[in-house]
RNA sequence: GGUUCCGUAGCUCAGUUGGAUAGAGCAACAGCCUUCUAAGCUGUGGGUCGCGCGUUCGAAUCGCGCCGGGAUCACCA
C-alpha cells in the first residue's frame, strides 16, 4: 500500500476530528520531501488554515501530532512555514527493501492483470520510400507505450497498418518502369526500401523540370502541377491498378516486396514487433458501408454532385468528405471502417492510434464522426500526438533528400559504440560475437533514449552533426551503471553472501541509502503515470535520476568491503533492487542492459 | 484568418492536479583512478522561466492580452 495514499486517508478522517470540517482529498497535498530539509513526505497545510483558524505553525504541528499518534511509521515531525515535513522510521523503508529484492518483477503487473486489452498502432509507414528518423520515434514510442501498458496490467494488441497503395506508390513504380532497366535489390545490393525511395526521388525531379517548364510556357503553378505529363501517367496507372491491370498488379507486388524486405530489417534492428499487420491495400474499401448507413440514418449529408460529408461545425470543425463524388472512399473513410472492425473483432477497451501531430485534427474528426454514426466506443480512442523531429534547417523533407535515413543513424551509432568502447578498452578479452552484440545494445540504447527521454508531444531537435552523447543524461550511462553493479551481486553469490537477512535494527541508514530507497518507492507510481499519459519520458527520466543517485552511493559506500555484515547485506540489496529496476525501466522503454561492459 | 501545440541556462531537455532558494545533461574551467567498472564522481561559472496585466497567502505552472515559432483547416494519406 502507498504510504502517500495512507497518509491522506488519514488525513481525510484525521480534519473532521481536528476542525470539525470535511474536507475532500484533492485538497491535500503531499510530496517528497524537497532535499534541503528534513523528511520524507511534505504536507501543505495552507489549504486547512480556514477551517482551522489557526497559523500555519500550529496548524501543521496540530496535524503532525494526529498523524504521529495514529501511524507508527511516522518517526517525527518537523514544521517550516506551512510545510509539514513528516519523517518515516527507517524500519519501514527496511522492510520495503526486503519487499523489492523478495519480488520477481518489482513495479511491473502481469498482462491480463487489468482485465482490459489495448490495441496500439504504430509505424504505419508508405512504402514509397525507407524509414527515417522520424519513423524511429514513431516505432520507439509505440513500442515503449506497448511495453508500458502491458506493465500497467493491460492485454496489448500491437498492429501496424501498412499504406501500401496510393499515388506516392505509383510514382516510385512509373520511375522505376521508366529509368530502371530492370534494377532489383539483388542486382544492385541495395536493401529493398532503399532502391524504391531513390526511384520516388527520381521520379519528383523529374517532375519538378517538367512543372519549371511549363511554367516556363506560362501556365501557373498549380495549372503545371496539374498538367505535367509524369503526373498525369503516375494518376493513370493508380486508374490502372484500381482496376486491376495485371501488368501494374505485378509490378506493385514485386516493388512492395523489396519494401517489406527491407523495412524487416530495419525493425529488426530496432528491436520492434507486431501482432498484426493491416495492409491498406486491403482495408481502403471499408468503412464505406458505414457511410452510407450514416446517410441513410441521415446523420451524414449528400451533396448533389455525390459526394458524402459529415458536418463538424458544431464542435469547432469544418465539413469533412467521406465519399467522394464518384463514390470512392478517403483515408477518412478507411478509418472508420478499420476502427470498426477492430472494436468488432478483438473486443479491445481502447484504440490507441502513435501518429504525429500533424494528424490531430484528422482524429479529431475521426471521433466524431464515430460518435455520429452512433458509435460510443469512440471515447475509446486515444491518439498519441508526438512532435516532429526537426533538423536544424527545419522539418525533414523525404523528396528533397534532407531525411536522417533510419539504418545510417543507427549504423553510426553501433560503430560510435564500437569505437568509444575500444577507446576505453573495454570488452578487452572478449570474444568478437560477445563484444558487437553489446556494441549493438550500446549504441541502440544512446539512441532509444535520446528519443524516449523528450516528452512525447513535444517537436524535438536532432542535430546531425553533433553526434548523440554517451556521457551523462544518456542510454549508456544508464547501461553502465546496471553493468557496473551486476559484478557485485556476482561476486556476492561467489562469496555466499548474497541473500542474507537484512535486520534494519541496528545500523544507520545514510542520506544517500535512504534518498536510494526512497526512489525505488517511487518506480511503481511512475510506471502508473506513464501509463495514464502515454509517457515513456516519465521512466526515462526517472531511471536517469535513480542511476545518477546510484553512482553517487556507489563512491561514497564500501559495498562488499563494508565490515558490518548488516550494513553491507542493505547495500548488497538495495545494488540488486537498483539493478533490477534500471533493467525493468530501460526494458520498458525497448532498451536492453548489458551484464557487463 | 479559424483551430491547436509550443517558448525555461550558450545548446539539448526536466520541472506544469499552483507550494519552500527553478533543476539535469552537454559544452567551458578546476579536481578525483595502487581500493567493488572513471561511459563514473566532486566543484566553479551560467536564468527577466518570451513580454505585460490579473487571480491567489503563494504563479514557470491558472486566466486574459500581446510577441515569436510549429502544425492543421484537400474529392492527398
Amino acid at each position: 500500500m502507498d504510504i502517500v495514499k495512507i497518509l491522506k486517508s488519514q488525513i481525510v478522517i484525521g480534519l473532521p476530528i481536528l476542525y470539525g470540517s470535511e474536507t475532500d482529498s484533492q485538497q491535500i497535498q503531499i510530496y517528497k520531501t524537497r532535499k534541503e530539509f528534513v523528511g520524507d513526505y511534505t504536507l501543505v497545510v495552507f489549504p486547512f488554515l480556514k477551517s482551522s483558524k489557526k497559523g500555519p505553525e500550529q496548524t501543521a504541528a496540530q496535524i503532525g501530532d494526529y498523524l504521529s499518534q495514529q501511524l507508527q511509521v511516522i518517526e517525527n515531525y518537523n514544521v517550516v512555514k506551512g510545510f509539514l515535513n513528516l519523517k518515516l522510521t527507517q524500519k519501514f523503508w527496511v522492510e520495503f527493501l526486503k519487499e523489492i529484492s523478495a519480488s520477481e518483477q518489482f513495479g511491473i503487473k502481469t498482462p491480463g492483470e487489468s482485465g482490459k486489452t489495448m490495441m496500439v498502432e504504430y509505424s504505419s509507414p508508405n512504402t514509397n520510400k525507407p524509414l527515417h528518423l522520424g519513423h524511429i520515434r514513431n516505432n520507439l514510442l509505440g513500442f515503449s507505450l506497448a511495453e508500458i501498458l502491458k506493465a500497467n496490467g493491460h492485454k496489448v494488441v500491437k498492429v501496424n497498418l501498412v499504406n501500401d497503395r496510393g499515388i506516392h506508390i505509383c510514382k516510385s513504380m512509373l520511375a522505376w518502369q521508366k529509368w530502371g532497366n530492370g534494377a532489383t535489390p539483388e542486382s544492385t545490393g541495395l536493401k529493398g526500401d532503399k532502391l524504391v525511395g531513390n526511384y520516388y526521388v527520381a521520379f519528383d525531379k523529374e517532375y519538378k523540370k517538367e512543372i519549371a517548364a511549363l511554367e516556363a510556357n506560362g501556365l501557373t503553378t498549380d495549372e503545371a502541377k496539374e498538367q505535367a505529363p509524369l503526373i498525369q501517367e503516375a494518376r493513370e496507372m493508380l486508374r490502372q491498378w484500381e482496376a486491376g491491370n495485371e501488368e501494374v498488379n505485378q509490378l506493385w507486388h514485386t516493388m512492395n516486396q523489396w519494401v517489406y524486405a527491407g523495412f524487416d530489417v530495419t525493425y529488426r534492428t530496432l528491436g520492434v514487433d507486431f501482432d498484426k499487420i493491416y495492409y491498406e491495400s486491403e482495408t481502403y474499401k471499408l468503412g464505406k458501408s458505414l457511410v452510407l448507413e450514416g446517410l441513410a440514418k441521415g446523420v451524414l449529408k449528400q451533396q448533389a454532385d455525390g459526394s458524402v460529408w459529415a458536418d463538424l461545425t458544431e464542435d469547432g470543425l469544418d465539413q469533412k468528405i467521406l465519399l467522394r463524388s464518384d463514390g470512392t472512399s478517403v483515408y477518412m473513410t478507411q478509418d472508420l471502417g478499420t476502427a470498426h472492425q477492430r472494436f468488432q473483432e478483438f473486443h479491445i477497451n481502447d484504440l490507441i492510434y502513435v501518429v504525429g501531430n500533424e494528424q490531430n485534427y484528422h482524429f479529431q474528426a475521426l471521433k466524431l464522426v464515430l460518435k455520429k454514426l452512433g458509435f460510443n466506443w469512440s471515447d475509446h480512442i486515444q491518439h498519441l500526438s508526438y512532435g516532429m523531429v526537426e533538423l536544424p534547417e527545419g522539418k525533414m523533407k523525404s523528396r528533397e533528400g534532407t531525411v536522417v535515413d533510419a539504418d545510417d543513424l543507427i549504423a553510426e551509432m553501433v560503430e560510435t559504440a564500437r569505437e568509444t568502447s575500444q577507446e576505453l578498452g573495454k570488452l578487452d578479452g572478449k570474444s568478437d560475437e560477445e563484444a558487437s552484440e553489446i556494441y549493438h545494445m550500446i549504441g541502440l540504447g544512446a539512441l532509444k533514449y535520446f528519443i524516449l527521454k523528450v516528452d512525447p508531444k513535444k517537436t524535438m531537435m536532432f542535430n546531425p552533426k553533433e553526434s548523440i552523447d554517451f556521457n551523462g543524461n544518456t542510454g549508456p550511462f544508464i547501461q553502465y551503471t546496471h553493468a557496473r553493479i551486476r559484478p557485485i551481486y556476482r561476486k556476492a553469490v561467489e562469496m555466499g553472501i548474497h541473500n542474507q537477512e537484512l535486520g534494519g535494527n541496528t545500523t544507520t541508514l545514510s542520506e544517500k541509502e535512504q534518498e536510494l530507497i526512497k526512489l525505488l518507492y517511487d518506480f511503481p507510481s511512475v510506471v502508473e503515470e506513464a501509463g495514464a499519459n502515454y509517457s515513456p519520458a516519465l521512466i526515462a527520466n526517472y531511471i536517469f535520476e535513480l542511476a545518477k543517485e546510484y553512482n553517487q552511493f556507489y563512491h561514497e559506500h564500501p559495498i562488499l568491503k563494508e565490515t558490518d555484515e548488516q550494513q553491507r547485506a542493505i547495500r548488497l540489496t538495495l545494488s540488486s533492487s537498483v539493478g533490477k529496476t534500471l533493467k525493468t525501466g530501460a526494458g520498458l522503454l525497448g532498451i536492453d542492459v548489458p551484464e557487463r561492459i
